[in-house]
DNA sequence: CGTCGGGTTGAGGGTGATCAAAGTTTGTGG
DNA sequence: CCACAAACTTTGATCACCCTCAACCCGACG
């Protein structure tokens, strides 16, 4: 059984979702599993017989290139179900890696199934899930392939706290962010060196700063302004 | 009613679909429409009431950043259902837009969604029509972030050509593709010059040609290998 | 035959990469 | 609680890929 108020959180802005929906996909048999830092969850190429919803701290998909560089997809936060996709496609084709200490919840995919096969609007929840993070892949190619490095930083940490806040997980102008710069790098395809070097511009003009594992903002319309942030392609999860 | 081998083409790839599932979605009642090169079929914020099947030409999804740079997020041949999304998110996050002469076939949300009431295996295939969306969108996300821009083109030029092959559009080494070096610029966050230095190295190596509205492929083990090109993410549509 | 969209080429500049090394924090074991 | 190692951050110097600006060319089409 999941008790994830994260979850809970994100599926309840889908407004079409009632209590004892929500009851039902909690009381799903699960299996929850701790990881450390650093661990691919699951890596490309493997059949999956389970969904994981993420319970807490940060996870990262990301590909790597046949020169090894690594470009991260997407970051997930607390209830997030990175690899729901599995149910429909067989073979993942991307790695799910903890970059911090996580907790995640296992569900069997048989289980999900026969969820969604019996109940229609919970289908239709987790079809627009997908929907929804697959506008979020969206907005993040025109991130590496269309903004400026700052842009870039700037969009990410924008994104990121619309998303922190949408589940709980933003106080004030602080949320938790354990990604090395190393990380925040491949996210944004960029190199380490630069990441740093645009995040001392960052901080001198006091738009935001990411230290000790936390974002700061100092200045959200700033920064928006130089993200060129719009929340539209957010959908339910920034409503 | 629509009539498209290209739609069948791909829809049977998914084994699960019948003969009479697909008549069923031939059978939907549809309105064509043509399209003159460069106009918007449907633009950012538009709330829609029908989803668009690509019946010919080459169609693409873009944003536009706040300063005004345009971004291709995907290319859409004929068989695709670019705005899939839109029975499920209100608003769309993009433009679609021709990128030549095209024809689209338009079946309303009303109809559709009460196909994928009545017959599972319909719902499945659309839903895992969007999944496999979804893996082309992460892997531009690695093709605008991490790969060269020799290898951009290279991968851009491989995908298409597996996508071509899949709906029958591909003969030989070639098949048709009538963007222009803008187009592909903007496709892979370039310059139009750089894409036609690019283009000018890859010719004089004899491995692609991309002119008169058609790409040639001179040597496709070359050209997968500059691209690193695997093509697992393709999914069902590669099968 | 003129116009226009698109392709091609050149020169010069800048964003971000690479390479290298020194700090600083974090974590671990004594 | 300290010592040490490992991981991460910061900074400097140099370089290259790709951008910008600016022409010019070419073929299609009226």
């Amino acid at each position: 059984v999941i008790e994830s108020p994260f979850l809970n959180r994100r599926l309840r802005s889908h407004t079409i979702l009632g209590d004892d929906d929500l009851r039902l996909l909690q009381e799903l048999p699960a299996s929850i599993r701790n990881v450390p830092a650093a661990e691919t969850i699951i890596s490309e190429g493997t059949r999956q017989a389970d969904c994981c919803i993420i319970l807490r701290g940060l996870v990262c998909r990301s590909k790597t290139t046949d020169i090894g560089k690594r470009q991260i997809l997407s970051f997930h936060i607390p209830g997030d179900i990175p690899d729901l996709q599995s149910l429909l496609l067989p073979q993942l084709d991307h790695d799910i890696t903890a970059l911090s200490d996580a907790t995640i919840g296992l569900v069997r995919h048989v289980d999900l199934a026969a969820l969604i096969d019996a109940n229609r609007r919970i289908a239709t929840v987790l079809w627009r899930e997908c929907l929804t993070e697959a506008a979020v892949n969206r907005e993040w190619i025109v991130n590496v392939g269309r903004r400026s490095g700052e842009a870039k930083l700037a969009h990410m940490v924008a994104e990121l706290k619309r998303r922190m806040e949408a589940v709980g997980l933003a106080e004030g102008d602080t949320f938790p962010f354990p990604a090395t710069q190393a990380d925040i790098a491949d996210a944004l395809g960029l190199t380490t060196v630069h990441v740093n070097r645009i995040l001392r511009v960052l901080r001198a003009r006091r738009v935001l700063d990411i230290r000790h594992r936390e974002v700061v903002i100092h200045d959200w319309p700033k920064l928006v302004a130089i993200a060129g942030f719009r929340d539209n392609y957010l959908h339910a999860i920034g409503a």
